[in-house]
DNA sequence: TTGAAAGCGTTACCAT
DNA sequence: ATGGTAACGCTTTCAA
């Protein structure tokens, strides 16, 4: 008598000749019911569950099949990266929601060409959620030539389903209100801005020409918005940081917070580096909101817990995540989509 | 003139035909390149990229080869609730980043046993970090079958590399501490607490009998360190929630500043949860430390950030990661860690 | 240094 | 309703 426990390696075949029946049949009790009796899948089942045998494997059947029922994740770093932006974390966390839900597994990918050298890693993916531009992108040739559904979100490439949000209208209702709240000069503390402009960037990188327009609306609609006002943010009044990271945030809030004339006022493009500007004010007894206002932006939880409550562009994050999820299972029933974003006036500013 | 624009599908079958060589020789270009002249492996290397073959099929790879390069991380719940949890975000960073620099991917997989009903998701990682017991057990018995490396964490499995923190040790710390503070009632706010005590459940389920050692092991040593102090926590002043997140945290803060004699210190086993009592003290206009005295668990960086400052029990979260990771890919190299935890006195007690 | 061919475990077609 | 079998794309042994 055969025990689990013995445990020779357990394939269609072996449980085939075990149960007397082909491997035909077994395939089939696994993966078309309808191909056979009713009471002899059962016994097969179970017979296989007993004998260790857990379903067909993974590798040979996608190999068979072409399809591997996993969604890939690209990110647009590496993946800690992604583990130390809030922003992104609930992104991911609205995205896991719905792959738990649908039972489909889910694959972080590196925006790094680096990971794919001599690798095909793009084929595994049966579909394609990319988040944000990958900061190779070469990469994205490569995804494009499976020809597997791609929904992009936070940035466009043609002919395929896109996620946005209203990052501009949302930058810009901030940057209008800040300047209704305050005449004297205000900051930017952005992520990755785009160079065409001349600022005081954190790290001595070259300024990335790669695709930065989340970053390059807001700060966009921040100079219009200031322009509306009469007034202007000059180059040496915007900073930006490669890395929506805390570290990076006071180490840049410390700066703006020592210009001459001090800034009565950040536009922040976090809400990480808003709350780093915070603290680095209450560090250095500037009041909230009296001396400086700040903005921050994504609408995080946290902006809520803090005290004072930070005043924020909300946007949708995990519902965007849930949302890309739900494209990309199903890409037949929608368009692309550009989620609205909404200014949260609370306490700082 | 074929050009890479037609995208036929492109197989070591089909480049090699092109290339005018063989498919071993192809393989070997990617695979083992001591086998060919370095002349030889550099064209053909650069023919594949020009015709869109970036490196072989990994299904068909690791069907023949039997390993995929991935490390399975399998959590304790499904993903969602992993993105919810601030530490366990941080141990994910850290594997994150080693895997990130070797190179290898990862695949989260959900502890629940729906997601592997008839597929045997299992078979694809080469290798595997347990990151707390998976709440359906039998998971386990499904890749110990596989007889690949395990590195469990903050739980043990015989047999098996295992990454421990001092738990006990730490919340010892914590409520010997605590009850030198304050000479009133304590109670304690839990995750998963096991069902040896009847306490005060924040949901009906049946407590959970699975492994909650982690757990445990905290009230065993906040009990211990109360009856040093001639001191005892009452079953009705312990807590329970089954998940780590702001909203039960707040939830049960509410429910555990209502009682009668109102305790005035809090051992919470989050550091999420030790500032949910705190955003709740602030709004009764509770005064921390003067009128209550909270302790976290896990020393997020959060809790550095808050004012007053979380006094809380540190543990490494991120080279807990780290290490984890480094065992997975070299378990000749370890043996079983117990990390030290450590008791950050600051502000909130 | 290169080539031919077997086989990894599965599924889907076609027969029965 | 069930079974036989070719093919999925690759690596590796063996022979040349």
């Amino acid at each position: 008598m055969r025990k689990s426990t013995e445990h020779r390696k357990m394939t269609v075949k072996t449980v085939a000749a075990i149960l007397g029946v082909s491997t035909a049949t077994v395939s089939n009790a696994f993966n078309r019911p309808d191909q056979l009796s009713v009471k002899l899948r059962e016994r097969i089942l179970n017979e296989c569950s007993l004998l260790g045998y857990y379903g067909p494997n993974p590798a040979a059947r996608s190999l068979r099949t072409g399809a591997t029922g996993v969604v890939g994740i690209m990110l647009a770093e590496h993946l800690a990266y992604n583990f130390t932006d809030p922003c992104a974390i609930e992104f991911l966390q609205g995205v896991a929601e719905e792959l738990d839900a649908a039972q489909v597994n889910m694959l972080l990918m590196p925006g790094r060409q680096e990971f794919y050298k001599e690798k095909s890693l793009e084929a595994i993916p049966d579909r394609y959620i990319l988040y944000g531009p990958p900061r190779d992108l070469e990469i994205i040739n490569r995804i494009e030539t499976q020809r597997k559904p791609i929904v992009t979100v936070d940035f466009n490439l043609p002919d395929h389903l896109a996620l946005n949000v209203d990052n501009y209208g949302g930058a810009y209702r901030a940057a209008k209100h800040l300047f209704e709240q305050t005449s004297g000069p205000v900051a930017v503390l952005g992520i990755r801005l785009c160079d065409s402009v001349k600022l005081q960037t954190m790290e001595n990188q070259q300024t990335n020409s790669r695709s930065l327009s989340v970053s390059c609306q807001r700060l966009d609609a921040y100079q219009t918005a200031a322009a509306e006002t009469g007034r202007l943010i000059p180059d040496n009044y915007i900073w930006s940081s490669d890395e929506n990271t805390w570290s990076n945030g006071i180490k840049a809030a410390k700066e703006i917070l020592a210009t001459k004339p001090r800034p009565t006022g950040i536009l922040c493009m976090s809400d990480q580096f808003a709350l780093a500007a915070l603290h680095v004010a209450r560090s250095m007894k500037i009041s909230i909101p009296e001396e400086l206002k700040i903005i921050g932006f994504d609408g995080t939880p946290e902006s809520k817990r803090h005290h004072p409550e930070l005043t924020t562009v909300y946007q949708p994050s995990l519902d965007k995540g849930k949302l890309a999820a739900q494209m990309v299972l199903n890409p037949g029933n929608y368009k692309s989509i550009m989620l609205p974003t909404e200014l949260k006036i609370r306490e700082s500013a």
